[in-house]
DNA sequence: CAAAAATTTCTGTTTAAACTGAATAAAGTG
DNA sequence: CACTTTATTCAGTTTAAACAGAAATTTTTG
């Protein structure tokens, strides 16, 4: 088994842009060999194929897997644990929304609450940043209910409303 | 001038969610300080508030400028070197928005579309994974035009728009 | 233009995360 | 149930970014 140049440097890109968003770079060039892969990998076809410590992969692996964006599964008579990605790119799309919401917003939202509540009892605190406080706690908000919305809608809907853009502008505003 | 218990704890908590969309803990401190802050600062005051180097907010004033998230004022009189944050929360979101879209989107893209003609010549690569190349290209494509969108729709516009959630997906779906 | 004030650049240190390799544990086989 | 295979945990090392403090530079003022 072995990797093409192409897909050698989808992984490569892959892995720098995990840095980006809140993982490693081990973890995002799994994720991708796992993608690209068209029959579900071991984990020690995954050291081979991107030099990196079987510990690594485990740990890596199971990041992954609590993201919901891998799978392990089983071949019959095969003992050994393979893996798989999520190939719809909306679902993982979806999922990565849904993290994002739980580790960024979620925490936020709750912060903000109190902040909110805690700044009315504080007399020294100028007018100005409670008011500034509120507002970021309405646009957390309402990125909140975005979020939930996008969840809920399904992959060809989704597809359509990307695709439509500045059309359904229209709709809502004056 | 001294920070208020629940300032405090909006800034401390921005710094830590920096961590996690890419930048370091004092430049979303700063930025914080800037948004929360009726008047706009100095560099050694938010030296004193922050208990940060002062080389420290050099370096972490001009990351926010260059995203476009902090600007330098001046006041009559005064040679000194003033700092606000833009304080409207959905110019924020923009300007967030269009930094990603540069740093993580465009690089992508770019990616992707190599990567589908160079994995056209290669007969070694499985067909299931060219096709996964393709449908990542057209995912990421969407998302940079639906950027695109976004940047351009006035605040008022995008204000409804998120806060329609669902109803939005009555008008496209099936 | 000398002195003072303000800001930036640079160098070395600190800190935190990523990673490896070894040790351990768990699971499966003859 | 000894042995092999596979997976996880742990401890120490490496790496990269963040940061502080000093030095250098730039700007301002009398």
């Amino acid at each position: 088994m072995k990797i093409s140049p192409a897909t050698e440097k989808y992984i490569l890109h892959w892995g720098e842009m995990g840095t980006r968003w809140g993982t490693n770079r081990t973890v995002a060039q799994i994720q991708a060999l796992l993608y690209l892969s068209p029959k579900p990998l071991r984990a020690d076809q995954i050291v081979d194929l991107l030099s990196v410590a079987r510990s690594n992969v485990s740990t890596s692996i199971r990041e992954l897997q609590s993201y919901g964006l891998v799978r392990m599964i089983h071949l019959l008579g095969d003992r050994r644990d393979y893996f798989e990605s999520i190939d719809d790119v909306w679902e993982l799309f979806r999922v990565i929304i849904e993290q994002r919401k739980q580790r960024e917003l979620n925490p936020t939202l709750t912060m903000l609450r109190q902040c909110v509540s805690e700044v009315e009892q504080e007399s020294q605190t100028d007018d100005i940043t409670k008011e500034r406080i509120r507002n970021m706690l309405e646009f957390i908000d309402s990125t909140n209910t975005w979020y939930e919305k996008i969840r809920s809608i399904s992959t060809s809907t989704l597809q359509k409303l990307m695709k439509l853009g500045t059309t359904i502008t229209k709709l809502v505003s004056k």
